[in-house]
DNA sequence: AATTCTTATGTTAACGTTAACAAAATGATA
DNA sequence: TATCATTTTGTTAACGTTAACATAAGAATT
């Protein structure tokens, strides 16, 4: 491997200082047209490239940004990643890609790395609700934008950016949807607690139950990890009580795959035999044989704001926003109400 | 945000030299023990973390390494990615996340921009068969290492690396296995052809056919980009033929998943009126409602392999390898064989 | 032709590390 | 106690850039 031509090449075979150069390659002003010329001739010839590592060493930026996720197993991340990157790029940054596996430990060598490493700021959306890792980021004023999943921790409100969805919304609407169509006894499959989103999704899901009457039961709640095997745990364990759900609510699409293969597995059809619904809309759901109604919410758009909202906070913007993106109902085939319509009514509650 | 403590910051409150304190920071002989005490202590104190761009300034070495896919849409690349993410941070590395969107010169921007970064190596997955990128790459003797994808180009087999599957023989067992069961009439759904992968496994598929005396129909084949959307037209297509096939082989599953698409709009059962076969099973394929049969491979493990083997020529070892893993027929419910099985018997050629 | 202003270029230092070498301190040996 | 070997520490330069300032060369003005 040849080594590549520098500044100091250039400048030497040229007749003219380094700084020179580094005016023409930066295209700054006050170099003379036919010097110019010269140098650029130059640095076609010779391809200089320049050194991104040295350039970040003294303006201290690093055009570099990080971003942490749990897993990019769950499809959700995809396309979150997607918008990330196409918008990173269109700013001529680079992504860090980080995996924490859930794991709040892993989450901080994560950050550790990559403050080393001298990244500009961090996306992160492996966020829990006490997360000391980015309190810390948050109160030195690092820019962070959290997505997807927050901080729950009123001092650092007015330090650290969020966005996401109103996931209390899409709670509501998701158990709000299934209680319309009669259904009484409805289980719901939840990741784990340490996430904003389990939060305010339940609690949405508690704020319909309790306007029909309904108090949450024990039996009919099932803690995870948003990962396909607690869908398929739970579903078995629904089908198992003595008095089964009639519909299942799973906190995520991801987990709702799991509920497939085990529904499928014992034979109950769906929606006829069990209603479904489920959340963030991943490619899968959409596709015609799955019909997978959900709460649907813009992923890309979320990665593409995020990033946009980071650059402001590199070139200084105050700490503290954040913006919540409405959530949507995509009615399919899974949670029965086309079947209900086709077959020429609802059930009973809806009449 | 403050700035970070530097090792002459420590150097000064320690009352020694940067070097020194370099020196305990990086564990080298020829410290006396209090001193050292000293300094660890003041590291913590500050929590210093030492600059890794001044580092890779001087040691030429930067710990990163640059990941090119086509697009993080396809849930191949997933597994793949995840391969190489675990394994690179074994080895202390970061990943910078490229995706083309299949546009060979967005291929050489990230290219060019990652060697300006300055990563040790690059993992390229997006190889197209006449690739001018990788062949430069190859020609200097930069450490990439090509995976699933390859360059098909005589002159430099002894100079780049690739990881991949056996696609010949994944394309022939996925025909053969339709033959036996006794569709004559395949249809074929392809990637683009400047994809090494394409030009195998169709040359698998060809043998195959061959072997059963049947010639390959141009009816029956439709090429397209490896997306989704491409094997819902193609399916379509096939349906309007006025001798459509009985089976189709989808050069990949996320092609099939438009093929699902389009037959379930047609009210066309999978596997009783038309057979399906994918390839390298994505975690969709094998969904119990979806039973995808499909030519596995191995994606994780190839990611894996293609870190170590990266690393490998970073340390300086020689390129001009190769991988060839073995390819593995799935068979779920889509071609038609369980059924066939469950109902007693084989199609007529079987038996 | 001398003076001022402007434009073009160069010199030097800095960024935060590591590396090569030099020097000082310590310990062992005579 | 002087000498040498060894251990510990320090000095300086380098990596490839940009930034601040200084200087030189031209053009414009008197």
């Amino acid at each position: 491997m040849i080594n590549p031509a520098t500044l100091k090449d250039i400048a030497r075979l040229a007749h003219v200082s380094h700084t020179t150069v580094s005016r023409v390659i930066n295209n700054r002003p006050g170099v003379r047209a036919a010097t110019k010329k010269r140098i650029m001739r130059l640095v076609k010839e010779l391809d200089y490239q320049p050194n991104l590592v040295a350039r970040s060493l003294v303006v201290k930026r690093s055009k570099n940004l990080g971003m942490i996720i749990t897993t990019i197993r769950n499809p959700f991340y995809l396309e979150l990643a997607q918008g990330i990157e196409d918008t990173a790029r269109s700013f001529e940054y680079n992504v860090i890609l980080c995996c924490t596996n859930h794991d709040l430990f892993l989450e901080g060598e994560h950050i550790r790395e990559l403050k080393r490493r001298g990244v500009d700021g961090i996306i992160l959306t492996s966020a829990q609700i006490k997360d000391g890792h980015v309190a810390a980021l948050a109160r030195e004023g690092f820019p962070v934008v959290l997505v997807n999943r927050r901080v729950l921790d009123p001092d650092l409100s007015d330090k650290v950016d969020y966005i996401g969805i109103d996931n209390v919304k899409g709670g509501e609407m998701a158990l709000e949807h299934l209680l319309k169509m009669g259904h009484r006894r409805i289980g719901i499959i939840r990741g784990s607690l340490e996430s904003s989103v389990t939060v305010e999704r339940m609690e949405g899901a508690c704020r319909a139950l309790t306007r029909y009457g309904i108090s949450l039961e024990d039996d009919l709640v099932f803690g995870g990890d948003y990962l396909k095997g607690t869908g398929y745990e739970a579903a078995k364990k629904f089908l198992s009580l003595p008095n089964p759900p009639s519909a299942i609510f799973s906190l995520n699409d991801y987990m709702a795959l799991g509920v497939y293969d085990a529904l499928t597995e014992q034979g109950v059809r769906v929606p006829e035999d069990m209603a479904l619904v489920g959340f963030n809309d991943i490619e899968f759901a959409s596709l015609k044989m799955v019909g997978l109604s959900t709460i649907s919410q813009k992923k890309y758009t979320l990665g593409s704001m995020a990033v946009r909202r980071l650059m402001e906070r590199i070139e200084g913007a105050q700490a503290g926003r954040e913006w919540i993106l409405e959530p949507e109902l995509i009615i399919r085939r899974s949670c029965g109400y086309t079947l209900a319509i086709s077959h020429g009514g609802l059930a009973p509650s809806e009449r």
